[in-house]
DNA sequence: CTTGACTCTGGACTATAGTCCATAGCTTAA
DNA sequence: TTAAGCTATGGACTATAGTCCAGAGTCAAG
């Protein structure tokens, strides 16, 4: 079979060489084997999990989250639930930042809008006057 | 005045207290003043300073975003339009930021409602599936 | 056989955001 | 006055997620 090292490997996950070793300390990618002299081999399986991980750090999941999901998924007892569920907790807490961040910017637009801007005297910004206003909100 | 203690503000604003002087040193929080014996002494405005704070980290931005905007709304050579330049600017990166959290959303909330979940075995579920085959890491 | 590219290891270093510690001084109530 | 409790300081330490480096060994082509 072909096997590969660990600098195609980084190549073909766009990684950098030391974080395919950080990935291995952390127990989320191990060679398959090691050659006499200690080079470390990958099969192509390894390619498409560095590709998971990289992927799911995308979706806002930690390192951590990552590895207990390769646990499962490497589980043979798991379920589809367990899985899922992480998704949806994962959707949920996004779906969070996501209302709060628009409350944010739609306060922030609406006193924008209302600012004369330009050279105005301080005295006139309608923005710094909310924007302490705001600060006791919550 | 009632000014308080760095106890009472960190309690006030339900950080620890080491937080509050990490803040300090980040030139977030300056105590208004120090007693003779150099007791930290803090004004009421310190507490909705410290709950924006919070407040804003708990939005997603950096200590460091933090610091930027609290300048600005204490700069008393600050013209309206630049505050307004910067809201706007403000405005455009919260605007950014929810859309990548929508697109991280949307991706998510697709996989796993194709995923069957429960008690399914996990040869059908659609997330791993997902996240293996799925290229466009970066 | 030599050169250059690749890999090994362990440890240092970055950034962010704290948290904890030892030792010392200050404050307050009994 | 004395003890409890609060605060000061500087530095060490934690976690996450890497990144870089030195010195040594390995491999393949010319």
């Amino acid at each position: 079979m072909s096997s590969i090292a660990i600098g195609q490997l980084a190549k073909a996950g766009n990684v950098n060489i030391d974080t395919v070793r950080y990935y291995e300390r952390k127990n989320l990618l191990l060679p398959e084997t090691r050659t006499p002299s200690g080079y470390r081999q990958y099969s192509q399986g390894s390619i498409r999990r560095l590709r998971f991980i990289r992927k799911a750090q995308g979706l806002g999941f930690s390192l951590k989250e990552i590895g207990k999901m390769l646990d499962i998924s490497g589980n043979s007892n798991a379920e589809c639930g367990n899985i899922k569920q992480y998704a949806e907790k994962k959707i949920n807490d996004i779906q969070t930042r996501i209302s709060d961040l628009q409350k944010i910017r739609d306060g922030l637009r609406q006193i924008a809008q209302a600012c004369p801007g330009g050279d105005s005297p301080l005295e006139n910004c309608t923005i710094l006057e909310h924007f302490y206003k705001n600060e006791a909100s919550q």
